[in-house]
DNA sequence: CTCAAACTGTGCATCAGCGCACAGCAATAA
DNA sequence: TTATTGCTGTGCGCTGATGCACAGTTTGAG
């Protein structure tokens, strides 16, 4: 059965509430004679009259005192709807979903929990996969990218510090087998390394040339895995400058290097770069990410 | 400020429900190229994307996903309040309006509440006044009118048995005045009339013309006053013949004559004459009003 | 009684919104 | 890889909804 046309019922409801079509015609900004059609075919779909035609106006029946109360309260909550929704744009407020890969949410979260002492009424929601996230699926506001330059279409993309790499070994690796004196002491050493071959971080590529294979004694798949072997003394290996200085118990090998160094993105989608919200989560990050240079 | 259409919103309430614009065309059963152009028209008034858009549908935005939740509920109510109206012209409940001159008050409250019983969800609305309350006003369903055949153009007028007059005194007029023997004895008895010379009532027309201005010894305007003095033993007059019935204090002087019947109309507007409640009423009416002959 | 104002109602011309058709893109399967 | 499917997006032609003008009615004031 065929349902009514919401403009319809809209523009019966302000016949009900005025009980003349032309203020109606007013109200709703379009002629009487709209107005009387409209209800004319609302009336035919439901089947029922719902005025009463006079020359001086139009007085609701039973029904249409019922569609009056009905839409009345419509009325207000699209009209409540429309104004928090205009109004949402510009407050900072509500969800907003973070992503990145998993590698570095230790150096996020901080910023994260700031953010939110910030602005107490934004809801932190932060996805870390080893997939990449789709933002013009919706997935997220602001995705956190390493790696080569984001060139999605609709994606805007931002610069942030470079994530430098340098090669560690924990203090128990030293105390076991010693510090390598240069690079050519290497070949004496153990290596942790990614196992895939097919990875493309530029200091992975640089160990697969340099070290030779006998001189990695760990292979994982999972970057935790492997940073948590440095850690344990198993090897060395390359570990993010910034934790390392966190840890405390890693001695650097070698420091970071400018062709080490990952490009890190901020990327956001165009229809919601321009968001306050958004804009504010930017900023901050942006402030934040000078202190990791230090 | 422009308020969105609320067509508009019912379209994005399907584009967030389904999230593929052709989902939400093929249940609108409009084009998809409609709900596009919906869509736009409504982010633009609004300000804001509702919709992250990609080649696999729509993924509404948290502001979509806050019109999707009020719209949910507008769609119910409205589904509601459709089934409600679309029910109510085939269901013998709610408010139903009569109305008369007061006169007959007495005649209509029994068939009124009759009615109620036998339709228990029915609430009656009995009202009476001196004028003539105006259908085309919406004011009530039915009407009962006396006198002459409703002219009004969007009225149906249906008949009801006639009004039967007759001459009565009260036992204690009898009793102090005795009773007249034939009409040439009428000048030495107190009548009761009506005050309008304009009164069109034939019965006050044929004691105008038969009884000498002497003998009218009551006056007044309101016709259950003038019954009200002619139970009190002032004077003889005209009472409507199915309340000296019931009255039992009253003597019959002249039996109710055919030319002094008022014809009785049963009145309802042509928009509410066909709803089975309005129809409900007339045949309960009508069955009852047989009873008023015998 | 007459006039003016406010309202409904309708035929007609116009224009905006609609459906249509096609292009383009992404994902899935073979 | 290629073919297929299902989606979005857009220009074009047309239809149906809209605005306009005028007629008819009622009400209230002078």
């Amino acid at each position: 059965m065929a349902q009514p046309a919401w403009d319809e019922i809209r523009t019966a409801f302000q016949v009900a509430r005025l009980g003349t079509v032309s203020g109606a015609a007013e109200v709703l900004g379009v002629h009487h004679a709209t107005v009387i059609r409209h209800i004319d075919a609302l009336e035919k779909t439901l089947g029922t009259r719902l005025f009463q035609r006079h020359a001086r106006g139009y007085t609701p029946t039973e029904a249409g005192r019922d569609l009056l109360i009905v839409a009345q309260t419509t009325e207000e909550q699209f009209a409540q709807l429309s104004s928090r929704i205009k109004g949402q744009g510009e407050a900072v407020a509500g969800e907003l979903t973070i992503t990145s890969i998993s590698g570095i949410a230790d150096l996020l979260v901080p910023v994260l929990a700031s953010f939110q002492e910030l602005y107490p009424q934004v809801q932190v929601r932060f996805l870390t996969d080893m997939r990449v996230f789709r933002l013009d699926y919706g997935e997220a506001h602001v995705a956190i990218r390493v790696g080569a330059t984001p060139e999605e279409p609709d994606n805007v993309a931002q610069p942030l510090p470079h994530l430098r790499t340098g090669l560690y070994a924990s203090k128990a690796y030293i105390a076991q087998h010693g510090q390598p004196k240069d690079e050519s002491d290497f070949a004496n050493h153990r290596f942790v390394c990614i196992d895939s071959e097919a990875n493309r971080a530029p200091f992975y590529r640089w160990l697969r040339n340099t070290i030779p294979a006998s001189a990695i004694s760990f292979r994982g798949t999972d970057p935790a895995a492997l940073e948590e072997a440095v850690h344990q003394g198993i090897g060395i290996g390359f570990v993010a400058a910034y934790k390392s200085r966190i840890a405390g118990n890693l001695v650097e090998i070698l420091p970071p290097r400018p062709e080490w160094d990952a490009p890190l993105w901020i990327v956001t989608h165009v229809d919601l770069h321009r968001t306050r919200k958004v804009q504010a989560f930017l900023t901050h990050l942006k402030e934040a990410a000078k202190t990791w240079l230090a």
